[in-house]
Formats: structure tokens, C-alpha cells, sequence
DNA sequence: ACTATTTCGTCACACTGTTATAAAACACTG
DNA sequence: CAGTGTTTTATAACAGTGTGACGAAATAGT
């Protein structure tokens, strides 16, 4: 019994979308609502009711990032050794991570500034799903050992976070060789770490 | 044989003290250089003639706060056993990062976002220097071994880098023992893992 | 055809960084 | 000592932002 709604979960994914192509493409602080909801032929206003406004828009791309890097980890075939699990984790992680540089930002560089995720963080924690299980596998048959399975994933995501971190900051010093073999000799080290003691 | 100047260098150290107070307190985001100019009693002039704009006092920004981590570097005694000098070493780098989590959300976090900072990236590596002396020593004594300096000093970096990133995000969901227990989990396995192999 | 109700686009507001412009303050010249 | 020239600074204008209020649009029911 009223005007027909637009602003509807259709031009809610809509305008998720091209705003995490935007922010993928020209990072987070260039991302404007003005022309966000014009490129999708909308006004600000549909912002305002489908997410609250753009610090809440930020909270959603946060989520779709960990959701889409969810998949990548998930979509990582289980080989049965846990410690090609455990590397082939860990290229993936990498690969999404060089990917989606400013999505990565926005996922853990802090870029969403003051921004409560609270709600959200068990996105974070899901994503690692994948990596906890082939934690717990290498545990149950003796290749890793030494603590919980919570500090061990905790201390692989780490070093994987870290290195990643480290290596998009200095994406310009060094080419794709010596990053790779940084990264591979960072992992193996905590992998030994685990390994025997 | 004009107006004598009075944004000099005295007036820069000022703005930039009070902008590195601001973005300590209330983030990088919310830094408006109408306020920051008013605070020290000068206008906006001042900033664009003394660093440029904000892109520059923000890369200011990210020079002295690298600046002042690297004191705090050098500030760690060097005990002799590399072992514990690698321990204070990540110590007092995670005491840094929990007291000035804004200020190194502007070094690491990507908050400069497309601001170029290559040419203060020698300072990063500097505040390293501590670092990579233990690990020198530690390989040098046999303590470390198994691949160049570099490369293990990388690693260590990373562990400790990831743990602390990974830290600060989640601050609120759990208390400071757990968090402490799980940093020196994740570097202690960095170190058994250059240990011996 | 008209009215009631919900929904959406437009506009106004208070801010932002940045740049152009004009005022201010001194040194030098007559 | 008045006036000019030159440099430096503050002020104001411009284009842009997120956000909230408000009026116009569009349909269902009378």
C-alpha cells in the first residue's frame, strides 16, 4: 500500500560489489557515496538504508573480503599430509592476499579506523577454519607438537599474516623471486618450530 | 628584506608532535589540518609551506614514528646470549606497538594509502638494525643457522610483526596473559625453528 | 478520482583539503 | 622619514565529502 520499494538486498549486493571493485582498484579512503550510488543509477540515500552510512558500508565489504578470502581457503583441496596442507594453505593465503592488496587493507591494516567489528570478527576466525583443521590433523598424527592447536594456528597465521603483510609493503624493492623465497622460508621456519623440540 | 618567517623549522617540529598526538589518540582519519593549525595557533599555510599537504605530513608522520620505534630498538640492552637479545628485542617491539597502536597502524597498516613512501623506506630497514645485529651474532655463535641472515631476520621480523598486527585486532576478545602467552608461543617457535635442523 | 502511506531523490548543512588572492611586515631607497 | 619592493602569512573561495531533513513520487485501498 505505498511506492515500491528499489532499495532492496538486489542493488544491496549491487552496490557491495562495485564498491569492493572500487576499493580494490583505488583503495578505501577514495571510495566516495556520491559516486558510488550514482555509477549504480541510485542516490546516496539508498546507502543510508541498506547499510547506515559509509562507515557501515566499510563493515560489510569488511565481511564480504573475509568471506571471499573464506572461500579461497576452503577451496584448498585437503591432501591428506598435513604439511602440504599446510604449505598449500599458506600459497593461498599469499595469492589472495597479493590479489586483493587494498582488500587485505581493509581486512587487517586497521584502515576502517574506530570502526566497531566486533559483530563481525567471527569472520575473521571462520576464514581459518581450514588452516585449524589441518592443525589439528598434524597434532592427532604427531608431525606437530609442542602446544594446543589454538596456539599453533595462531602462531602459523602469524607468521603467513606477517610475511604477506611485509612483503605487500615492499612490493617495489624486491622482485617476485626473493619475495617467494622469504615467504616459503618464513612458513618452514615455524613449521620446524612445531615440528620437533 | 621582508617579513620575517615564522614557519620555520621550530613551527614544523611543533605541528608534527601535535599531529603525531592527535593520530596517536583519535586515528589517522580523523586529523583535519584546519584544527591541527589552529591548535598551534598558525593556519593551514603553515602545513602546505612547511610539508606540503596532508599526503606529506602523513609520510612525515610515518618517518617519525619509525624514528622513534628505532630508539625504542636501540634502547634494548644487548645482553651477550643472542637468544635473549632476540627475546628482548620482540619485547620491547610488541610494548612499542600495544602503547602506539594508531602510530603503527600509519608504518604498517596501509593507512597512507597510495601515498609513496619509498623514499622513507630506508628507515623502516634502519629500525631493523638491532634485529638484525642479534640475529648476526646468534648465527655467527652457531646458535641460529640453516639460511642467510637476512632471510631469518625477515622471518623474525615477520613472526613478531604478524603476532603483534594480529594482536591489536583483537584486543577486546581476549586478556592480556592469553595474548602475551600466545606471542612468545609464536616467536619462541620461530627461533627453535632456525635452531637446529 | 481521491486519499493515505510508504519510499526515494533532492537539497541544505557542516565539514574537509587545496589553491588563489590579498593583506601584513620588514629592508632598502630616495 | 615617507615610500617602494619583496617576501611571507592569513583569509577567503572552490570543489568535494558524509550526513540528515524534507518534499516529491508512486502505488494500494477507498
Amino acid at each position: 500500500m505505498a511506492r515500491p520499494r528499489i532499495h532492496d538486498a538486489e542493488l544491496r549486493t549491487r552496490l557491495l560489489e562495485a564498491a569492493a571493485e572500487s576499493v580494490a582498484q583505488h583503495g578505501v579512503e577514495s571510495l566516495s557515496l556520491r559516486k558510488l550510488a550514482a555509477a549504480e543509477g541510485t542516490s546516496t540515500t539508498a546507502i543510508y538504508s541498506l547499510f547506515g552510512g559509509r562507515a557501515e558500508l566499510l563493515v560489510a565489504l569488511f565481511s564480504a573480503s573475509f568471506s571471499s578470502f573464506g572461500d579461497a581457503q576452503r577451496r584448498v583441496p585437503v591432501a591428506g599430509d598435513p604439511e602440504v596442507d599446510l604449505r598449500e594453505l599458506a600459497a593461498a593465503y599469499r595469492n589472495w592476499a597479493l590479489r586483493n592488496p587494498n582488500l587485505y587493507a581493509v581486512m587487517f591494516g586497521g584502515v576502517l579506523g574506530g570502526v566497531d567489528v566486533a559483530d563481525e570478527a567471527h569472520l575473521a576466525d571462520a576464514a581459518m577454519d581450514p588452516l585449524r583443521a589441518a592443525v589439528t590433523s598434524a597434532v592427532g598424527g604427531g608431525v606437530l607438537r609442542g602446544a594446543s592447536v589454538e596456539l599453533i594456528t595462531h602462531s602459523f597465521w602469524a607468521i603467513v599474516h606477517g610475511l604477506v603483510s611485509l612483503e605487500l609493503a615492499m612490493l617495489a624493492y624486491s622482485d617476485e623471486q626473493t619475495r617467494r623465497a622469504m615467504f616459503e622460508a618464513g612458513t618452514e621456519s615455524v613449521l620446524r618450530g612445531w615440528s620437533r623440540q
